[in-house]
DNA sequence: TCCTCAATCTTATCACTGATAAGATTATAT
DNA sequence: ATATAATCTTATCAGTGATAAGATTGAGGA
């Protein structure tokens, strides 16, 4: 299997590059393996020499996604040396995502079948999240009160990126990222 | 327009009362209104005398849980007389709902056409959290520190919920209600 | 060089879905 | 009782995911 295969060339790549694009511009709700392929200038039935299905497809173009998100929220984890803030500098990175690709919120978390427990967001999250904590509370937190606290955090971060997926809460550039870090760190964790 | 109608008798509310027990059991996703249609005994077309379209249908179902939601923390709200504890019981409560209901999550929330900045439970959650933070913080706090800590606490009692909309943080009957207290007061608001 | 084989793609087709139009049926109000 | 409006059926449309059968082409071995 070469990559500049015949009669199209790189078939299976383009379609998740224009799957990608038409998330993000559409949403998944109305998007066709067969607008895919037409846009493609190939037939209906070609995608399907490269993905099971519609759902194999889809998996494929979250883990796209999913690989630019870690890799955002690793830059500004190992940007940040500063032990105090980097568990807010993470959790603004993570709703910052979001903010600025409203619409891969939900085609990643809407359609129930991702296993959030699985998820490398959320694992890095969390992995980072107790390791500062205990570094930060050390002997004063038990194992069980630092579990708390990190899917706490979490659930906060996670929940605000929800927030400012809504027209309403995107503001002007750069004001978003000062509001952000003011309600992050409205609470004590 | 009787309810005791011709033919069928109380289409329109059977189409909802079909409608939310199909998303309990399947989820949105597979549900079609010939499926509906034909479990009521009646003709694909039929559904469509009562509802404009499949999204207008859905949106009425979505009002049948939205007020079963808020009559939930509505009661939660009122029988509970500590207002040292009404914000713990309040987020519980929400937690809960989604906990016994999960499929209910990602039917509200997912299809993005909701507008959460008007969404009667979100609004109540804003409201009571910052009349409640209010009577606590009194005038320790400004409208914008309190703003931004009802927020944060939303924030992280519906990205709770979601955490409890997956199998594997689904535990046994009783030991959640415990789970979740825990982890929403280990922060401190 | 030729030939086989597997990968890729097209064409045709299926079942299902949302939706509409045209017409039939029946309740309700006058 | 008759007209009117609501309700429902039957046909039909376009769009979708998916599969089967067959055509095209690339690549590697003889």
């Amino acid at each position: 299997m070469s990559k500049e295969a015949y009669h199209h060339g790189n078939l299976k790549q383009e379609l998740i590059e224009r799957g990608l694009e038409f998330i993000d511009q559409n949403g998944v709700e109305s998007l066709s393996m067969r607008k895919l392929a037409i846009l493609s200038g190939v037939s209906s039935a070609a995608p399907y020499a490269h993905f099971e299905n519609k759902e194999a497809f889809l998996a494929e173009v979250q883990n796209y996604i999913t690989e630019r998100f870690v890799e955002t929220l690793r830059k500004t984890y190992e940007s940040c040396h500063d032990r105090q803030r980097v568990l807010l500098e993470l959790g603004k990175s993570y709703v910052l995502f979001f903010d600025q690709n409203p619409l891969y919120y939900s085609f990643l978390f809407s359609h129930g079948d991702i296993d959030l427990n699985h998820y490398p967001p959320f694992q890095m999250f969390q992995s980072i999240a107790s390791r500062v904590m205990k570094e930060l509370h050390g002997g004063k937190m038990d194992e069980y009160e630092i579990h708390n606290k990190t899917l706490a955090m979490w659930a906060m971060v996670h929940g605000l990126a929800q927030l400012y997926t809504l027209p309403a809460f995107r503001m002007m550039e750069g004001q978003n990222a000062e509001q952000i870090e003011n309600i992050l760190s409205s609470v004590e964790i």
